[in-house]
DNA sequence: AATGAATGAGCTTTCATTCAT
DNA sequence: GATGAATGAAAGCTCATTCAT
């Protein structure tokens, strides 16, 4: 009988060293050693679990988004309308360093997938379904008269989308320099200039 | 002085090849090698000039933010209020290829800037100045009448920012999967939410 | 004691395994992992059965100069003097695939051997035993009027076996380039040299 | 001006650097640190010199046929029938330690050979320049009635290109079991087997 | 007996940097 | 000022071996 081992979770626990690391080391400090050392294993594990250092980072990449995306649909619940798409924009929005972190890691991989069409390729349909999401949820207001009907649906989504990567851009790169009560106004008011009835913030 | 004439035309002929390597190959493959084979001059000649690999980097990221700095300007001219807002914005936008590889400059150099808080510094200011000078774009547009006065100027500033970096984001991760068309109408759905008499499309 | 008997039986099975690695992948090709693949059995069987790498590859070297030992005298049955001579050297030659094979197994292992002492000397016997039959081939000939008795009949067997294992050498390196019929007709012609009855070639 | 470095002489001095380890490492221990080592200069340096570790192997592959060439040719000034093919056997014999170690490293070569089709055609076009050289001192001798017209001289030629060889690889693995002269005796028993006035040995 | 997870040494290769000329 | 030879650290990856189960 071989050592019992579970195999996805000690995938999971270097992809999230893998992590750790790209956060605090940047994607060129991300290397294999150092991604075993902070998982606290030999450097060869690696090798066991993924084929190949671009295998551990595209999983990583995978993840983070999971993380995301997990994160914005536990805020969800209960709500429809304004109110949903409202709360799922500010989720997705960093508040915390937890959030800083990821933002980094994201923008440190996207230079990743800069390199690598097959990379960019998995990452689009991860974009494409946090867009669809969005969409409905613009939509779902609109119907509900809590959002303008003038503009188009999509391209609304779209718009939050790209507001959304922007300011997590910013938090990513100059993080003592956003606040992020700052940011979630910046949210509020153009969801106000999209017709919804987001109450007046007084700072 | 002939000699520092010649050295400032050397430093920049080194900066420009770097910008190319890095548009060709990405961060990763932007190697001092590279950069001396792409300027046709000797491998050893960089040290002339830079004291490091960082340093022609980080001019290299000043560099193209200069030249994205002053395509923007140049459009400017003769325009005001509402219309030179828009102008700024959809100059910023990349639109043809060479926009798109400026994009991917920038996405690929944020990735640096990630792991070198001097550089991040460094680009934090030119964000800053980009950011004033489009809240004057558009408090000159809201005291002509042509804006919405509700909201805060500097804060619409700042989430017009924010969308155009993440739509540079995705041109820059996804190029054949955006329209440039597409982005441009992002832009003008935006400003007319924002009280703008942006012209409807009819696509 | 039929666990002994699964015990060599399995062994052989590594052995003929390893074998056939060295054939597909070359020396450098045949590691642990492929070997245990090639089995079809666990990767760590093989600490169970050889002390070591080194080991195994030994066993291999015997294994492959054994098969090609007995595969000689199957076809020595029932001959002698010049005509048992004539039917060991064409047997020693690579004829077919397999044969090629064979020698390229040799030569891969003669790398190996040249950096180990302790194989090399374990080669040397069966050099030596191979060498020493093919005296006694010699020898009978020339008792029975069929080879020249001027020459010295261990010369003359080292001669052949020298001969033999030149040939196979270039079988080894240039399978495509080497005519099996065309070794067969030099031995004939050097046995025809050495004073054999061997009837003329025609081609 | 640059560092005058003699570019041609660097590389022999490193392919040589790489022959001796050869010898003493085998192909196994070859490695371009040992390499580097050996030739007293730093690891890096066999990047400036060679695209990779294949390319030095190849290159001390053929400097070792010259070597033995260069040997060869310089023994037959002077001689011509079957006195010149006597010495040239004999030359291509290894004779001492240096000859021996020669033909070790031919042999390691041979197993590298053996996966590098590229490589083991390059080796098959020396071998076959070796061989042609060898005929053409064959059929001087027939032709001078020093040699019998019975054999054709292609197939001589190939005869004692074998026998060379497989004596060179029993030196190369046994070296302290052969012995130079007994190796010369077979050669020349040889010759006179082909109708050569070679005189008698009296050991 | 058999498994396969884990280790760590060592491989080739890449690269920023230094420096003699 | 300019060259390119040289260095040495570090990268990703491979692999024989050990060992708990």
């Amino acid at each position: 009988m071989p050592k019992i081992v579970d195999h996805a979770a000690r995938r999971l626990e270097l992809v999230d060293a893998c992590l750790r690391v790209v956060a605090n080391a940047g994607l060129p400090g991300t290397t294999t050693r150092e991604i075993a050392r902070e998982a606290g294993v030999s450097h060869g594990i690696i090798a066991h679990y993924f084929d190949s250092k671009d295998e551990i980072l595209r999983a990583a990449l995978q993840r983070s988004y999971n993380l995301l995306a997990e994160r914005i649909q536990a805020e969800l619940t209960g709500l429809n309308g304004a109110a949903a798409l409202r709360q799922a924009l500010l989720a997705a929005l960093p508040a915390d360093d937890a959030g800083r972190t990821g933002e980094q890691i994201e923008l440190a991989l996207w230079g990743y997938a800069l390199g690598n069409p097959a990379v960019a390729d998995e990452r689009w349909h991860t974009y494409a379904e946090w867009q669809r999401a969005l969409e409905v949820l613009v939509r779902d207001a609109q119907v509900r008269g809590e959002l303008d009907t003038t503009h188009d649906a999509s391209r609304v989504a779209e718009a939050f989308v790209a507001m959304i990567d922007g300011l997590g851009v910013q938090t990513a790169l100059y993080p003592e320099r956003q606040d992020p009560q700052r940011q979630r106004d910046i949210i509020d008011m153009t969801l106000r200039a999209f017709g919804a009835a987001v109450p007046e913030l007084d700072d």
